[in-house]
DNA sequence: CTGAAGTTTCAGAAATTATTGAAAGTTTAG
DNA sequence: CTAAACTTTCAATAATTTCTGAAACTTCAG
């Protein structure tokens, strides 16, 4: 590793615990999005330090996010191990992931809460905040979705719109009528 | 606790590491945020049945996330705690927070490699990686804070759109300029 | 079928993180 | 100033998470 993969792969392991996975992931993961050729798990090991058997694990890890995919080379009896697509493609399945793991289950529980009927009085408006907290996380995930599907392209455009959106949406009125006409 | 407060605290709870803080801290946040009323350190420890110590710690954490307030209360010797905001806001705290933890420690180290010139051949596409890296960060990143000026009443109507977006975004050359006319 | 090359599993050890509770600190009423 | 009421700190301990390495497993060439 050149000392740039190496502030690199540290970097990525220091952060690897905020992101959602652990230390040894984390450095995994840069390692391998930032190597040219494809990986083998023994190759992985070596150049990190850590053992085969934590490797090995942390490939299974990798591969539960999507981050990663198998790779064949002829003539190779091992298995080789290449980034699961574009950096977009990646950050998109960490997000995606991690509404998994962070959002489904609270909105899932607070629906549920909201369902059952208050035991005492000062439930209702406990069920209100609930219900306040829901929609929050549903309009918020619901937009982050929106702009995964726009892809970069069309995001750095937007991007670019700044705080011309608040003024796009004062007109969208005038707009969207125009346009169901057509 | 009513049933449905424990449910709800037990779940913040569980999520909290996954939030960024720890079990007691998130039950703490639940637990301030669905009261009614002002609580005291004593109350939050006795309802959670943890140590008053380990309730300090987590209400000066809660604090430095700017998610709750200190509040006092005429005639009371103690310190009663309160949610700093509405929903929305806390909401908006938790992101910025995390953005600062989990983004911006890592744009910075990015943009210092960038920085660095190579010192092996190889490191030329290293670099270039790193850079659609950053690029990807500072997108999304702004992107957010864009979202949070609008507030959530807008981010509402801009919701409701859905993937109107795109489209709106295909006619933007027609409507900004217009907008400059004006 | 055999064994070499490779991978996975998992119990225990190591490292990290959270929690307690007692001592020290702070504030205020009197 | 003193003492009661309350809060914070922090060393020790408990709980949790991560990592290792040896054993079990798989695959395939010969």
């Amino acid at each position: 590793m050149t000392p740039i993969v190496t502030s690199a792969v540290m970097h990525f392991g220091e952060m690897g615990s905020r992101w959602g996975f652990n230390r040894t992931v984390g450095q995994m993961l840069a390692l391998i999005v930032l190597s040219e050729k494809p990986l083998a798990a023994q190759e992985i090991a070596d150049a990190l330090n850590i053992s085969r058997g934590n490797t090995s694990m942390g490939l299974k890890e990798l591969q539960s996010w999507r981050l990663i995919k198998q790779q064949s080379v002829p003539g190779e009896r091992k298995e080789f191990f290449v980034p699961a697509g574009s950096i977009w493609v990646l950050a998109n399945r960490v997000f995606e992931e991690r509404r998994k793991r962070e959002i489904d289950p609270t909105m899932s529980l607070l629906r549920d809460l909201m369902l059952d009927n208050p035991a005492h009085e000062e439930d209702a408006n406990v069920q209100e905040k609930l219900n306040e907290i829901h929609d929050l996380l549903e309009s918020v995930t619901a937009w982050s979705q929106e702009l995964q599907n726009l892809g970069p392209e069309k995001l750095a455009t937007l991007m670019k719109l700044g705080s011309g959106v608040g003024r796009i949406l004062e007109l969208k009125d005038r707009i969207l009528p125009a346009k169901a006409q057509s």
